[in-house]
RNA sequence: GGGCCUGUAGCUCAAUGGUCAGAGCAGGGCGCUCAUAACGCCUUGGUUGGGGGUUCGAGUCCCUCCGGGCCUACCA
């Protein structure tokens, strides 16, 4: 029994996610949430949405909106989907909310008052017309080094030279289009990571049993070049959380705001108070999860996310927290993903190519998705998603090793004895040896979920369905049951009490079908089953179950065809 | 440019430096008939991207070349 404290990377407000998105962070992240819970584990599981930012002031412009009333409409959106991918969150935050701003003013204040901010006056390219700063990449122009007339302040994408913004010939607003541009001065808040450089390094280096991917990423930012520099905390913009406040200690920082980066990761904490305030509890109720002095010290805390946000979870907001030399709890395991890419290329949430969250939700139920999106979890490289293999593995896994399975035992026993579980007979050596199976890979798969490891996980669930249907062909019940009926009853209620322990071993996967598996059998006990011989023994003789209807219905040939047809080109 | 990851069967992926490189799917054959034309058994298929090196032994370590991907600090 532990207390584990779960992490999904948050998910930006500006729109609705797709499958890459969901696989990187959130899905994987629920999947071991739903894991921990059932193996009897106290867990707080915790995501929000990270509202700050230029994009989400752009979003609510072209909506016509209020930037707060977008943030607000688009939380909502994106709750709605995470409950319809069942993802379990004890919390669904916010990052605009007002204990994010309070906590995010808090660290910088702390941060402040320990000498880890500096002040630094920089020129940025000012938009008249949009009456706004302009990041670096929302200024385009011709490239000095290729030409391409659509190079970005940072970067020309045609021959992938770094660019500063003033270096761009004809510059002008990627937002408006405007060429009344100025250079302006502007001071900014600097978080010193310099200084903090030792105690990050020193604390990464302990971390010998992270994924390789979260490790490299981060000794790659802390020892390239000249190392792990000081970076920026705030920006000229409106929407986000105040840099001045009463006992801010710095002066004239009216008008500025945080840097997403800096108040997101917080939210994490603030998203857990948030919990708190919802049900109705005090503030010791959140600190317990973060606060090592106060109960915070025996919690493991694990996050989730893409390759990208690996830099910001090792390196920035560490500092952050050790910086703050106050007791926060600190990560303790990072799982890091690389990429999913859609059919050849790449998701791309600007162009619309790929499947988004609430289209998924559109033609299949939740379950098939976190299936195939788990079981090929990108975790060692980048992977793939094609409609065939998404058919395949679905239609094979699902519908012809589970569902068929529950199928023909619910539908045999139906026929051949009654829709309560058989009486009569005892298992012969066929079912131990299944059992001793099962026992053992019972013991792997939960070695690969503690491990988070993934796919691997999954292979080891698939293997366990396989051996109910290998039972099933030698056991042979069918023939058995004219010249044995005893014999053929005892085969029969161990394939019933398998679809109770798939069901329950199944759920962190695909929540929905294992939860219509225990109603079909009748059963509330959901307990992870310790010893198998034990467990097969739940549903007694004489218990009564229902005939499920098909638990996973295939994707045809011809709906496949027109999905990938559908989902090639431009979102509608 | 620099760094990191990656390349294994038609496809998706496994293999602490140590039996003959393994699974699943697809393909082929056989069996079964309870079941969603489902299930089971058997089976074809590999110069582990190329080349070189270290080693008694290399998919694994080193060098090099080729291909794919990611990151490179102001999108998040």
């Amino acid at each position: 029994m532990a207390r584990i404290l779960i992490t999904s990377a948050i998910p930006y407000i500006n729109g609705i996610k797709h499958l890459g998105n969901l696989v990187g962070s959130q899905l994987p992240a629920d999947l071991y949430a739903r894991y921990a819970r059932a193996r009897g584990h106290e867990v707080m599981f915790i995501c929000a949405t990270d509202e700050h930012g230029t994009p989400a002031e752009l979003a609510a412009a072209k909506a016509g909106k209020p930037v707060a009333d977008y943030c607000a409409e688009m939380h909502g959106v994106q709750k709605e989907l995470a409950a319809g991918f069942r993802l379990s969150f004890d919390h669904f935050g916010r990052s605009s909310s007002a204990r994010n701003n309070a906590l995010t003013q808090h660290f910088a204040k702390a941060l402040g008052e320990n000498g880890l901010i500096g002040e630094v006056a920089e020129r940025q390219v000012f938009s008249v017309a949009d009456n706004r700063f302009l990041p670096d990449r929302y200024i385009e122009g011709t490239c000095p080094n290729c030409g391409y007339d659509k190079a970005r302040g940072d970067q020309c994408e045609n021959c992938t030279k770094q660019l500063d913004p003033t270096d761009l010939i004809d510059p002008r607003s990627a937002i408006s289009g405007s060429t009344d541009l100025e250079v302006r001065e502007t001071r900014h808040l600097y978080l010193r990571q310099r200084s903090l450089k030792g105690e990050i390094a020193a604390w990464i280096d302990g971390k010998t049993d992270w994924p390789i991917l979260t490790t490299s990423i981060a000794k790659k930012w802390l020892n390239d070049g000249e190392g792990l520099q000081d970076r920026g905390i705030t920006r000229d913009l409106a929407w986000g959380v105040p840099v001045q406040f009463p006992g801010a200690p710095w002066q004239g920082m009216e008008g500025k705001v945080f840097y997403v980066w800096f108040d997101a990761p917080i939210e994490y904490i603030s998203a857990t108070a948030e919990w708190a305030d919802a049900t109705g509890q005090g503030d010791s109720a959140w600190q317990r999860w973060w606060r090592t002095d106060m109960g915070a010290a025996d919690v493991r805390y694990v996050q989730f996310m893409g390759k990208d946000n690996v830099p910001f979870h090792t390196l920035s907001f560490p500092a952050t927290i050790i910086g703050s030399r106050e007791p926060w709890k600190l990560v303790d395991y990072i799982k890091s993903f690389n990429y999913l890419n859609y059919d050849g290329g790449q998701f791309s949430t600007s162009q619309g190519r790929g499947v988004f969250m609430d289209q998924a939700l559109s033609i299949l139920p939740a379950d098939y998705w976190r299936w195939w999106l788990l079981s090929h979890a990108p975790e060692n490289s980048d992977a793939e998603f094609t409609w065939e293999n998404f058919q395949a593995s679905v239609n094979k896994d699902l519908a012809d090793v589970l569902g068929n399975f529950v199928s023909r035992v619910t539908k045999f026993c139906r026929a051949k004895f009654a829709e309560t579980v058989p009486g009569g007979g005892a298992f012969d050596d066929r079912a131990l040896a299944l059992i001793a199976e099962l026992e053992t890979r019972t013991r792997a798969y939960e070695g690969h979920m503690e491990a988070i490891d993934i796919r691997k996980a999954a292979g080891e669930l698939r293997g366990i369905w396989t051996l109910g249907n290998e039972y099933l062909q030698s056991a042979a019940p069918w023939s058995v049951h004219k010249t044995d009926p005893e014999a053929a009853a005892a085969m029969v209620r161990l394939g019933l009490n398998l679809i109770r322990l798939y069901a329950v071993l199944s759920a962190p996967f695909i929540p929905d079908a294992a939860a219509r598996m225990l109603a079909a059998m009748h059963c509330e006990d959901g307990a992870w089953p310790g010893p198998v011989a034990e467990a097969l023994t739940a549903l007694p003789p004489g218990h009564p179950f229902t005939t499920p209807d098909v638990l996973f219905a295939k994707i045809a040939d011809e709906e496949r065809e027109d999905w990938a047809k559908r989902f090639s080109g431009v979102r509608a």
